[in-house]
DNA sequence: GCCAACCCATACGTTTTCGGTATGCCAATG
DNA sequence: CATTGGCATACCGAAAACGTATGGGTTGGC
């Protein structure tokens, strides 16, 4: 069963002629009446009564007419479903994003995205430090918006910008009073940390920065999530250094402010799978980075 | 866009591999190799991914697999509702019939036939003797429940009954009191009629009823159909000679006798174009003669 | 009533396309 | 480093489709 052949039997249908047909279809009539005469002999009956002027659909040419119809359309809406996946106007994206980035990001970026890629299915899912890349590796995601970037020989990355690390403390605290406060008042005090340095590359640039400082903040706890590290703040277990955008999700109670002499920063990143040809990416670029110039 | 490359396509998407998906073809894996090449030329755009380990849909393959599996699956549901149809077992057969006829057998035939073909649809129109030959020609009726049969060269005529006349006439008529009216006993009462020979064959007959016995009813009225006659036949406006079958429509306060020494019939026929080949025609032939028999 | 026109069917040669076999290339594996 | 597994390429024979030429049946006009 040929597409070829039932597309001549829905133009010769159409038609109820074979030489308007073949006309219509830029051949010879009689190629296209053997043809018609296959698919009879395929389907094991007449399909057209043979008239003197034309031919005429019988009850099961009428039958096939209405699939065949159908069949047809599918066919070409797949070749052209797959060209506009291919070509980035229509399909899906599948966006992993830190909780940090959440508040900061997307309220702008995901409008932003609908506009530019209306025709697109859009997806977000909450990526946790450690399992992003694997969900960039096996492509659950399409891209992570990453803070800091990630580095791995299959992942491609593009930094769209940074944020200063900022200190994050109950409002109560003393500190709280000074609008920006110096490195050197940290000496000692106690520290929410996030996960080790060689589980979470934003722990390391914490750690480096105080490393530089030469100042020493014992480490009160170690959490997973930026969220659980402004709730022990809150608590008043310790202090924590955070990127600039936590802010934007703290809990009432916390506040936050510049270290001063610390010029550090850390990276927000696009990173997707070297090897994932999808044009949405370079589209999803444009919007992040329309996004971050404006933070 | 050929459907042998979509069913190609389906089948390598599914196996995740051309050569797996060859082995299942029962073909080669190079030529197998191509074909999906060709189509990915087609779309513009590759619709696998090619591994190590074999072979994975891209973003725009899914989008083609999903309409492709939905395509191959509408052919082949023509093909098949092509065959079923020109079986018999689907499809749609529409029958006319004469008003006369209804009461006496639709009743018992539409049963009949939900039962000897059930995937088919029914469709029954009321005929009149007047455009009845018309809607065989033009295939608007499949089948014609006749009383009496057509006759043209384009049609073909089953007979598979008769029925006797009778004589209708009011209940309180004289002539009710009497088993069976002895055909002397019409003469000069006025008669009912059927319209004109040469419109409808059933008055034909009863005038050549009449005329064997030499018998001479005044024409109170033509009407077109047996409902009318019958109307007027309880207004007291005549008497009609009707087929036994009408009895069952009759309204209350008609009553219908045997003629007597009157062995004139007029015949129940099943009519349908010559070169209508549907399957349905047997069947339906088969039913009406059931019903028939036990009339 | 014959001839022309119309339309579909058949025949045959040519061209395109498809499938099979042999083989190459690449990566992963041991 | 050799072997294996998997896809791609090259070439050849076979099948299918297309075009041209032609036959046959019916309609309609002169």
């Amino acid at each position: 069963m040929d597409l070829r052949r039932l597309r001549y039997f829905v133009a010769v249908a159409e038609a109820r002629s074979v030489g308007k047909a073949a006309e219509r279809l830029r051949m010879a009539q009689p190629p296209l009446s053997v043809q018609i005469r296959k698919l009879e002999a395929e389907v094991g009956a007449p399909l057209f009564r043979r008239g003197t002027r034309g031919m005429d659909l019988t009850e099961a040419g009428q039958a096939l007419l209405a699939r065949a119809g159908e069949a047809l359309a599918l066919a070409a809406d797949g070749i052209e479903a797959a060209r506009a996946v291919a070509a980035g106007s229509r399909g899906r994206i599948s966006v992993g994003y830190m909780f940090v980035l959440a508040n900061a990001m997307l309220p702008r970026l995901i409008p932003e995205l609908r506009r530019s890629i209306p025709g697109v299915d859009l997806d977000f899912v909450e990526l946790s430090a450690s399992t992003r890349v694997a969900r960039l590796l096996d492509r659950s995601v399409t891209v992570a918006l990453c803070m800091p970037a990630i580095h791995h020989p299959e992942i491609q990355v593009a930094r769209i910008g940074a944020q200063p690390f900022m200190l994050a403390m109950p409002a109560r605290s003393p500190l709280a009073r000074l609008g920006a406060v110096p490195m050197a008042k940290l000496q000692g005090r106690p520290l929410i940390a996030l996960p080790r340095p060689d589980e979470d590359p934003a722990s390391s640039a914490v750690a480096a920065l105080l490393r530089r400082h030469q100042i020493v903040m014992p480490i009160a706890s170690r959490v997973e999530t930026v969220h659980s590290a402004m709730s022990l703040v809150l608590a008043g277990e310790g202090l924590a250094i955070l990127p600039a955008c936590a802010k934007l999700g703290a809990p009432q109670g916390i506040v936050f402010r510049p270290l001063r002499d610390a010029t550090d920063s850390i990276d927000i990143a696009v990173c997707w799978r070297r090897d994932s040809q999808s044009p949405l990416i370079r589209t999803f670029l444009r919007c992040t980075e329309k996004v971050v110039s404006r933070l």
